[in-house]
DNA sequence: GAGTAGTGCAACGATTGCATTGCACATCAT
DNA sequence: ATGATGTGCAATGCAATCGTTGCACTACTC
């Protein structure tokens, strides 16, 4: 199942940012807190966490609650349907730009 | 040859715009001028412009230059090497967390 | 129960991004 | 040459984003 063509533009808007980016390189090592995040970034905790949110609300990662502690995890599998549909779409253009430089050209 | 790594949030953030999404698909069915573009958008003719020197430093689109006119086209490799750069990067995750969640069960 | 650690929410300021309008310049057609 | 078409650049207004600080609340620890 594959996202819907007219979110992907946000999640990849949730994708553009060096930070969150740095996040999810970081939860793809393993999973860890907000708090635990913000340690190695430089800025504050609360900045780190709705950088999460942004995430989270772009399907890049889940959440599990831990006690008082909110783990996050990256979800590799969204990460596998962007890539796909990226793919496809970039499939689809190669094969009718091809069509009409032939045609131009024939 | 892929994207470098740091590089990928830019290109990212180009994409993560819903109109400069439109746009893209757009070019993918056929090459464009910013005039011809900005007829089928809600948005002025200079507005369009700028979105798409932001696709062209981002490398998703080429220009060429018939006299007057300046047309637009998508890159199909590039998109095709983003998706390669995002899906490896989602197989990496997978892996690691798997084996992560693997020793905590284990 | 007292103290500590992890979150969440709200208000604020600074920066960036998007779209607009107006003007100037280059090119093509007549 | 004249007029129309396609671009580019600059200035402006508006909105969204990013980061900060301060405070309150909840859940562990002792």
């Amino acid at each position: 199942m594959t996202i819907g063509t007219e979110s992907l533009p946000a999640a990849f808007a949730a994708l553009g940012d060096d930070t969150r980016w740095g996040l999810l390189q970081r939860l793809g090592t393993a999973p860890a807190s907000a708090t635990a995040l913000a340690a190695d970034q430089p800025i504050s905790r609360q900045a780190v966490a709705r950088h999460l949110e942004v995430l989270r609300e772009a399907g890049l990662v889940e959440t599990e609650i831990h006690g008082r502690e909110v783990r996050y995890r990256a979800i590799g599998s969204r990460l596998s349907a962007l890539a796909r549909d990226l793919d496809a779409l970039a499939q689809g253009w190669e094969s009718r730009l091809r069509s009409i430089k032939a045609a131009a050209e024939g």
